[in-house]
Parts: C-alpha cells; sequence; structure tokens
DNA sequence: TGTATATTTCGGTAGTTAACGAAATGAAAT
DNA sequence: ATTTCATTTCGTTAACTACCGAAATATACA
C-alpha cells in the first residue's frame, strides 16, 4: 500500500517541492535555476527533482550540458493529471509562490551558471 | 511557507492516513473500530486521527465513551472538498483498500470494546 | 586529449515522524 | 464516589527525510 498512492502525496508534502512544481508551471527551468530561486545545494535540488519525476510530475530533457525540467505534458496516472490542473487553485496566494514567479521570470541561466 | 498547502498533503502522504480516510468514506468509525482495522495500537491511530482533523479532512463527534470520526461534511477549504471527492477515483484499485472496505462492514464495536 | 561546466550520486548529519506502552483524561455505570 | 472503558497525551525509540559538501558522471569546447 506505500506505494503508488501515497508516493504521490509524499511528493507534494515537501514545500520546496511545490515551489518546484508551481515555478515549472511558469516555464522550463534547468537544475542551477532552480537552485538559485530556492537558495539550495545543487544536490538537494537534484533530489527534490528525482522525486518529483519518479512520482509522474516533471520529465527531463537534456540540452547539451543541462538538463531541463518541465512539467509532464501527458502523465500516465490520471491523478497525476487532475493534481497538475488543481495546483492552480490549490496554491496561489501564499508570498513565497507570488515572490517566486517574478523572480523565475528575472531567471537567466547564462547569467547564473557560466 | 510550510503552513498550509504542504499540511494537506503530509496529512495524506501516510498510507495508514490514507486508509483511515477511504476507510471513514464508506461509515463513520470509532477509535476502536479504526485500531481493528489497521492492527496499530490505539494512540497511534489517536495520533493519526488528529493530523486528519487538524488538516480539516476529518470532524469528531463525541458520544458517550466513544468518539466518533466521519469524513468533513463542509469543509471550510476548497481543496479539501475537492481532494475528498477526488479521492474516490485516486485510490479504489489497492488491495488493503478492498480488503479494508469489507472489513469495515464487518466491524461492530460492541463487539471488539466491550 | 584535456579542461570547464552542469548535474547526479554518495556518505554523513540533524531534524522530523510513526510507532509503542504507560500514564492521564473524560464520560458512563455500578 | 468508585470503577470501567474509550480515548488522548506523554516520553521514548527507530526509521525516514532534507540537507550539505565531496566525489563521480556527462557533455561541450579549446
Amino acid at each position: 500500500m506505500n506505494t503508488q498512492s501515497t508516493a504521490l502525496f509524499k511528493a507534494l508534502s515537501d514545500p520546496n517541492r511545490l515551489r518546484i512544481l508551481k515555478a515549472l508551471q511558469t516555464r522550463v527551468l534547468c537544475v542551477c535555476e532552480i537552485r538559485e530561486l530556492l537558495q539550495l545545494a545543487n544536490s538537494t535540488v537534484s533530489q527534490h527533482l528525482s522525486v518529483l519525476r519518479d512520482a509522474g510530475f516533471i520529465i527531463e530533457e537534456k540540452d547539451g550540458k543541462w538538463v531541463n525540467y518541465m512539467i509532464n505534458p501527458k502523465p500516465s496516472d490520471p491523478r497525476i493529471a487532475s493534481i497538475l490542473l488543481s495546483l492552480d487553485f490549490w496554491i496561489n496566494d501564499e508570498n513565497t509562490i507570488i515572490t517566486d514567479k517574478k523572480k523565475v521570470s528575472l531567471l537567466d541561466r547564462i547569467r547564473i551558471c557560466c
């Protein structure tokens, strides 16, 4: 029983992972951009991303030395699709999310990483 | 940020709490019936129930020496209402849940507790 | 080939959480 | 009032998780 259903909610039960999901709903981001947004170590961000990926919420796409992460456009699990749709009205009034949205639009991977 | 949104998902991110929620969607249950269903210590069940109650998923009603727990019929948070509705199609194929449903219909608090 | 950069994996640590039994609380019945 | 029974609270322990820095991997470029 600890397999499928709880994995979904476990993935959503960490504030930083929710911030990542909400940020990715704005646009595609690479690891270093997310690191900049959340102010966490690279390895920690990578860990969070793998949790979200394993649960099915996001997918990754390699682009040279970067790895782009994005919302899963075609989740095989209908629950994932449902949750992703609902996230808009579930979380939008929290201050962190609001300021994150502004920051995301200003993030520039060239300036941050290179 | 660790306040509202993650509390909802944290409450759902434990397999035993999901089992409790699903069982309560069948009918009202007291603590000792849930203890019997989950095969956990009373104190552990009580703990899980308080997490679900604090998050807003369930309410309690005292009935003599028993405390009846039930799905919150009028959640003030629309996310709770949405999640409770969705739970039906989110979780119904897992073996534990299926056998739980059968067990719940056979639970008898008089036989169990007294 | 060697170097630089982005990301992941690994090992370890601090904080959190689920679990228990024992003690405390509360409500009904003798 | 005392006992009984259901539940909650408390104190403790084991398991889990988020986090970090360092090492390993992977990709592009000189």
